[in-house]
DNA sequence: AATAAAGTTTAGGCAAACCTAAAAAATATA
DNA sequence: TATATTTTTTAGGTTTGCCTAAACTTTATT
């Protein structure tokens, strides 16, 4: 499989989540930065090749076997990247153009002592699941702070705005990934939150809120 | 810098430490397992941006510029190579191709934290020297151990021969990489060598001797 | 329902890196 | 030295992945 199509088949597997639907060149294309035109061109490319299912003018969907690929690319993607945070001190902003170029290289040994080198993380430092070796990848409901109703629990996971000074509040109020997170109250007029940490309440307010993700 | 760029420019470089003079497409293409008129559109492309110098008919050399791209290509495979087997326990002949692939990721960063990662190590798991960021090598003369005289003392550095069968008398015989080994007769009818190895004197036969690269 | 707008596909090109086959130059041999 | 052989280059072709512009569908608007 060539760099390209890897890319493709990632690119329509993350969009297919988020949307549900088929998805348009248009979007496609978007994503990847490139043209609807060249978007159609490798789509029939995919489809030939049995990875995708293509109906013009409808948008693609994986099959079994593209979303077995994708998910084998995503496992790379998501090892090298918790390499990265780990091992080599990157920062989050840091992690992503590197990860994107060594998630391509071929070699399956090479991923399973990578994957036991880091003492099989299930988890990588954005808080995504990392797929196992056949494909699977564990169910993860992944939510904003401000979806969850009072009385709910969850686990930092990561972050939607990852602004220095964002990053900065966030540290000095002592939530980091890991940390759970349990909802006492909301309030409507302002949308704010009263949430405990660590035997530790405090109000977030409603960009806090919606900037914090949660698995529960 | 393309990818294939980048296996002409470490191609000529080795070339022409093995060769002395000028390489020629012929030589070149044969390395690279292409055929040699892609050499010379190649060759023609990195004189036009000033990386090799080339004479039609009379091979190429690397330029300044050229050795030190050369050089810096060779600085990530050595250290990729380097992390390989020390870190993911990759055995000599794995190594290579999956380090081949490595050493094309681009990113400054990545290189700069994996050297201090490993702990700037000075040579690969090979022996041979890890040029530094700026694409210094360390000048070294690598020797057989059958070029050595009675009297002269080397340090284990790398393999010619990397059958199992002659690895594994090595490692019956406790020579390993940095294992020093001091020359202590040679016999002139079967050119084998007495040495000594941390205090134990063995023989070793022509054919060994060859086999061994030592650093002096 | 007719038309306008938006999205998609087709057609024809371009650059990189490879190839084969033929022409040209350099080297070896008679 | 003349000819044969080998090496190198040139010319023209292929594939991959991208592009633009034009044609065609689908969806939205009046």
């Amino acid at each position: 499989m060539t760099l390209s199509e890897e890319n493709y088949l990632k690119s329509i597997y993350s969009l297919q989540r988020e949307h549900g639907k088929g998805v348009s060149t248009n979007v496609l294309s978007k994503y990847l930065d490139a043209k609807p035109a060249s978007a159609t061109e490798m789509i029939k490319k995919l489809d030939e090749k049995g990875l995708v299912r293509y109906q013009p003018y409808q948008g693609v969907l994986l099959n079994e076997s593209g979303e077995i690929s994708a998910l084998k690319i995503i496992r790379k993607h998501r090892l090298w990247e918790t390499f990265l945070a780990q091992k080599l001190d990157f920062s989050w902003d840091e992690i992503h153009d590197v990860a994107e170029q060594l998630e391509h290289i071929k070699s399956d040994k090479l991923i399973q002592q990578l994957d036991k080198f880091l003492g099989y993380p299930k988890y990588d430092p954005h808080g995504d699941p990392i797929p196992d070796e056949h494909g699977h990848v564990i169910k993860m409901e992944k939510k904003r702070v401000s979806q969850l109703q009072p009385g709910d629990t969850g686990t930092c996971i990561g972050v939607n705005d990852t602004s220095s000074s964002f990053l900065q509040f966030l540290d000095q109020q002592n939530i980091r990934l890991g940390s759970v997170i349990h909802i006492v109250n909301f309030q409507d007029f302002d949308k704010s939150m009263t949430v405990r940490i660590e035997d530790r309440e405090l109000i977030l307010s409603q960009i806090a809120t919606e900037n914090i993700y949660v698995r529960i």
